[in-house]
DNA sequence: AAACATTTTCAAAGCGCTTTGGTTGTGCGG
DNA sequence: CCGCACAACCAAAGCGCTTTGAAAATGTTT
């Protein structure tokens, strides 16, 4: 069933079954009503070639979803972040259109989502240091936000991103108050941009308390639990070794975990952890009371907020590009306790 | 820059450019060098709205992801899964597009992109038993491959799936060399068909060999870390716990492992533990010997090999449709041992 | 009841492509 | 040098919608 069929067997024009379809005041009230009811009736629904042709809206938002040649690494959290979006796009009328690619040519995907139409605007994912799409897509002209920021970008942008240094912040200084003086870091990727954020804040509050900076126990790496868990390995092998270890993500925790507890150690006792959890819906950081200790943000959330910060800019763009900065909440759990007396 | 004007900067119709660009015969190889190079130059893609329009085809494929409404969750392999299909279709020029649904109303989506001619095909995720779904798609005839099957379909319908049962039965039966009587099971939720397989792989296995199957050691749930924890804690305080248990993902094996470490024991010799491992990219199973003794089965392989299987069953239908079985390998890591000796 | 304002409806153009059904141009045999 | 086959190109219709500009129907005012 197409506008034509539907209008004539309403014996209207295309025009008034149109416009009483999309909410236009110039259609009475009774015909609106019936016109309705026929469209439901015989489940018609505009094409959305067809429509979009015809407005020049594309009523689709992509998301280039860069995958680690390297690692064939798809982010864990993307699962999640989608499902918040989409959320939103639904809920719009737009769709939600994903193209995967290695993060080697990029720049061709989006070019070719800009010169096919494809889409009205972009969401940006995993964003770098001095990333290259930011300048790409401000010369293409596709409007996009960033999930996170970009430390050294020139122009201004879009974004929505966690305060990651002041969680990481504060979970540094959390784990001082307790008494450690020797605190690890095992973060995600150098390069991404989050993490570059997280040491940051790491670092700076190990300084402003006195602590000097040992790369030895600091160390970067995709997230994935076996990182975690070699990481963790090694440093616990060390002369001095840490009493308490900061980590980018649940996954990486549970390998984190795992290396304490094969060399015997007891988790929140003989070493405490703080990790950051994007409070992934397949592993909630337990029931009532958090196994780990945590810097805790939706990112479900943020697909949700991310996704309409978008859209909101795609019918109206605003003068300066529009940011949100989400704080993480420190949650205590199970992970973390007063250092350990040295004997 | 669209047609016309590319046409017109070349002095060609634009019949002449269509065709040139789409490699039909009728252009002389000067001209279509000329057209390809101008195509380039400015940069030149064909509208994907206009096109669709034109020919009829979406050149697009729907994913329907349910999200549980009760737990919010969204399926961990769901990234890795797209992955691979994504691949599959930007090597074939489709779209994928994404519609995030709360399982309730799934069907609406579907008579939506069918009637809107969004997309050409689609593939269904996390079929269950029975599955209303697959009536559905016949009924409104929407092209669809099913990853994963639906035990009780009355038609029949494309699918893709791991041999769920034989991996079970191996798993099981690995577990019964090792001199293991006490097998528990850690399953999906119940309800899935992949989980109803495993069940009988595993029911089947125990019978076979003699041992009365024991309801107070299996159970089903949604596979998060934290299920897997806390059946094993309420399993290993039972007065007669498994000496091994089976689980349905890594994720829940993490959270097994956990509950056994918690209760003071040592996996793989206290209790071995067999998994299912979907290869997660950021779940690898430990380096060159596995954390988890694991059926494993690349579901990023499985994405590509279904993609292509819906691609082709799109641009030439078969009389019967087609289906793969994919079988899972058993690979043996750190987590199984001898059952332990009664004392 | 005429004159005008306002609602309500419509025919047709246009969005950017593909494809049908030509027309023109070239090479060849007779 | 004519006629024909074939190669190379083109104009125009059509895909299913929105939207412009105009017409018809209705209501209001004098």
């Amino acid at each position: 069933m197409n506008l034509k069929q539907l209008s004539s067997a309403l014996g209207l024009s295309q025009t008034t079954v149109s416009r009483a379809l999309n909410g236009y005041p110039e259609v009475s009230e009774a015909t609106r009503i019936k016109v309705e009811l026929a469209a439901k009736q015989h489940n018609y629904n505009p094409s959305s070639r067809a429509k979009g042709l015809a407005t020049g809206k594309a009523l689709a938002i992509g998301h280039v979803i860069p995958v680690s040649t390297k690692h064939e690494m798809v982010n864990p959290i993307f699962g999640d972040f989608i499902a918040g979006a989409g959320e939103a796009y639904s809920r719009n009328g737009y769709e939600m259109v994903l193209s995967i690619v290695d993060d080697q040519n990029e720049e061709s995907i989006y070019r070719g989502l800009k010169s096919r139409r494809a889409v009205d605007g972009v969401v940006v994912h995993g964003p770098t240091l001095n990333d290259p799409r930011i300048p790409l897509l401000n010369e293409i002209g596709l409007p996009f936000v960033v999930h996170g920021r970009s430390s050294g970008a020139t122009s201004p942008y879009a974004w929505l991103d966690v305060n990651n240094k002041r969680a990481f912040h504060r979970a540094a200084n959390f784990l001082y108050d307790l008494g450690h003086r020797r605190i690890g870091l095992v973060n995600g990727l150098e390069g991404m941009d989050f993490a570059h954020r997280r040491r940051a804040g790491y670092e700076e509050t190990l300084r402003t308390n006195g602590i000097t900076i040992d790369p030895a126990i600091m160390r970067t790496g995709e997230m994935t639990e076996d990182f975690g868990f070699q990481s963790t390995r090694e440093m616990l092998a060390l002369d001095n070794p840490p009493t308490a270890l900061m980590t980018a993500s649940m996954i990486s925790a549970l390998g984190v975990r795992r290396a304490i507890d094969d060399a015997g150690l007891v988790m929140g006792r003989d070493v405490s952890v703080v990790t950051h959890d994007d409070a992934l819906s397949y592993l909630r950081n337990g029931g009532d009371i958090p196994i780990f200790t945590a810097t805790r943000s939706s990112v479900r959330e943020a697909g949700r907020r991310l996704a309409e910060m978008l859209l909101s800019e795609i019918s109206e763009p605003s003068e300066t590009p529009p940011n949100q900065l989400l704080e993480a909440e420190l949650m205590v759990g199970l992970s973390t306790g007063p250092a350990p007396k040295d004997i």
